[in-house]
RNA sequence: CGGGGCGUAGCGCAGCCUGGUAGCGCAUCCGCUUUGGGAGCGGAAGGUCGCCGGUUCAAAUCCGGCCGCCCCGACCA
């Protein structure tokens, strides 16, 4: 097909957008794929729909390929259904009435009303199923941001499926991975699929893709490349600590005014990584002491993971009423409250605060001095060694382009979604659930191919394939060649606009169609147009006549 | 929700401190000249200055409230 640039809805701007900071938000706004209509709520445009919908049939087939079922449910569901599972009290989830005042929601996901169809679901013969659609997700974000990084409406190919057993569950879920990994390939895109935190949606083991790029997810990599984890659920191996010579038991010294790591690792001329410091949380009322090494930062999630949800940094009078003694200055030995240490303390002699302002202990050991639950508490740093190798691990930003999930039961319990097995028995159905932002993967296929000029689109998922550029007086030709390359069964973007040379490079550039062809008398002299790589830059003259062939 | 910033023509911005006829660049429309990397000249159109209230003879400008948007944090697929 050939759309004709003088009749398509193309605001390019010349200009980065003001607000935008990220390179995919800048460069899809300029180049008429998008505009914005409210905080994290977009509209595509023309051929930001068409980059869409690439991406979608993608993966369609790819889903189709292991046997997926395309259905559609609806957005607004009945509030009922969230009840059930307990998800109606999260605070992303967008609420709202209708004039009688019945309660519906606007699902940010939709475990339920699948999990609500798989009530249907009757004999183990009917299993394994698998059945997704592509449904507008709407989510009450705190913080929308980062053009398509982060939005409160979006479209999402989210797939559950239903085994009789956990076996059944992890065939269900790696084929969904493998299709996973076949859908970003073909996309052309750079991703890790990682372990990652199960979030709200209940369950267990869950599996992120994490594109490099823009993005709020942080991807720990080995640069061995044996080594991949989201840094709320990665392990890295700290560098060891130079311990002074070892005591018999924990002598207190005076530390006047040294509050933070830094000072008395100073002053009592101890190497930082042979200090732990002390956090004290509370979690359901109760007061637990933290406990990680002097260099190491306190990684929340892992906290959270360990301990519920519900974890906050203990109040500075809580501190002084529990411990007798203020923030800088506690620590495990004799604490009043239960110690959760991080695994790198469980050798070696730490210093520590005494419990006492202004009085630290040095040689404490734990197990000797002191007892404490032990759990990886630490967040990664780059100077951690890898887990599996001891190479050397990097972190970089990451876009979360998808994420499957081993639900198990979790929902299909409080629907009563039950089938007969063989042995006669009614068992509830095992679930997984498994989503893909097609707008994530657009954002993260922009951030991976750009340059300074614009867009580079893989050509599965450009808009067009070729841009045919028609310099002035020479509109009959380009069309010509236009619909020869249309003839040869590719789509054509036909700049037949009144405007420079310049501008329409620049706008090729910008759009990043993988092909530019320029046709301009230069050329038409000798029969031929340019023909140029948006990837390389190279130009190439081809005659007029074998055009069809040239791609 | 905490901190910071912004809201003036389609886009990017100045004007606000020190109140007095709303401006610049790009884009748009008309004409002429140009035409292989964002042209030149001439003419034109386009704005309830985010909203509401207050102060004042007079408010884009000062004061109060509200709304929206962006960034950092908290939170999060």
């Amino acid at each position: 097909m050939i759309a004709r640039a003088s009749q398509l809805f193309l605001p390019t701007l010349r200009d980065d957008p003001a607000d935008a900071e990220v390179a995919s938000h800048k460069l899809l706004v300029r180049g008429g794929f998008i505009r914005q209509v409210g905080a994290g709520i977009w509209t595509y445009m023309p051929i930001g729909w068409r980059v869409h919908q690439k991406v979608v049939q993608i993966i369609r087939e790819e889903m189709n390929a292991i046997g997926a079922q395309e259905m559609l449910a609806p957005v607004l569901t009945p509030a009922e259904l969230w009840q059930a599972t307990g998800r109606y009290d999260l605070p992303v989830v967008f609420k709202l009435q209708d004039r009688s005042g019945r309660q519906f929601v606007l699902p940010m996901s939709h475990e339920e009303t699948f999990a609500f169809h798989g009530k249907e679901l009757q004999s183990y013969k009917q299993l394994p199923q698998a059945w997704y659609h592509f449904g507008t997700k709407e989510r009450d974000e705190p913080r929308p941001r980062g053009g398509l990084l982060r939005v409160r409406e979006f479209i999402m190919k989210d797939s559950y499926s239903f085994d009789r057993d956990e076996a059944g569950l992890d065939e269900s879920f790696r084929k969904h991975a493998e299709a996973y990994g076949r859908i970003f390939e073909r996309c052309e895109l750079e991703y890790y699929e990682v372990e990652a935190e199960s979030g709200e949606m209940g369950g267990k083991d869950s599996n992120d893709f994490l594109a490099p790029g823009a993005g709020q997810n942080y991807l720990v990599r080995c640069e061995n490349g044996d080594y991949a984890a989201d840094i709320e659920a990665a392990h890295g191996v700290p560098a060891p600590a130079t311990f002074p010579d070892p005591l018999d038991a924990p002598e207190e010294v005076e530390t006047p005014g040294m509050r933070t790591i830094e000072d008395v690792s100073k002053f009592l001329q101890v190497d930082a990584r042979a200090t732990a410091k002390a956090m004290p949380v509370v979690v359901d009322g109760k007061i637990v002491l933290a406990l990680i090494r002097g260099d190491d930062r306190l990684d929340e999630a892992k906290l959270a993971a360990v301990l519920g949800q519900f974890v906050r940094p203990a109040h500075p009078e809580e501190i002084t009423e529990a411990f007798g003694a203020s923030g800088g200055s506690i620590g495990p030995v004799a604490s009043p409250v239960p110690v959760l240490a991080d695994e790198a303390l469980r050798e070696g002699q730490y210093v520590v605060g005494a419990n006492s302002d202004d009085r630290h202990l040095k040689g404490v050991q734990a197990g000797r001095d002191y007892e404490a639950d032990f759990a990886d508490l630490r967040r990664v740093k780059e100077a951690d060694a890898c887990p599996q190798c001891g190479g050397q691990l990097t972190i970089e930003q990451a876009i979360e382009i998808g994420h499957i999930f081993k639900l198990g039961t979790f929902y299909s319990v409080p629907f009563e979604a039950k089938f007969l097995d063989e042995d006669g028995t009614e068992k509830p159905l095992v679930m997984g659930s498994y989503g893909i932002g097609p707008g994530r993967v657009i954002a993260a296929i922009v951030e991976q191919h750009h340059d300074e000029q614009g867009i580079i689109w893989p050509r599965s998922v450009a808009p067009y394939d070729v841009h045919v550029v028609a310099l002035p007086g020479v509109e009959e030709q380009a069309h010509e060649a236009a619909t020869t390359l249309d003839a040869a069964g590719l789509s054509i973007l036909l700049d037949d606009r009144d405007a420079r040379a310049g501008e329409k490079f620049a706008d090729a550039d910008l759009i990043g169609l993988p092909y530019r062809i320029t046709v301009g008398k230069k050329t038409l002299e000798d029969g031929a147009v340019d023909l140029r790589d948006r990837a390389t830059g190279n130009d190439r003259r081809v005659p007029i006549g074998s055009l069809g062939e040239a791609f």
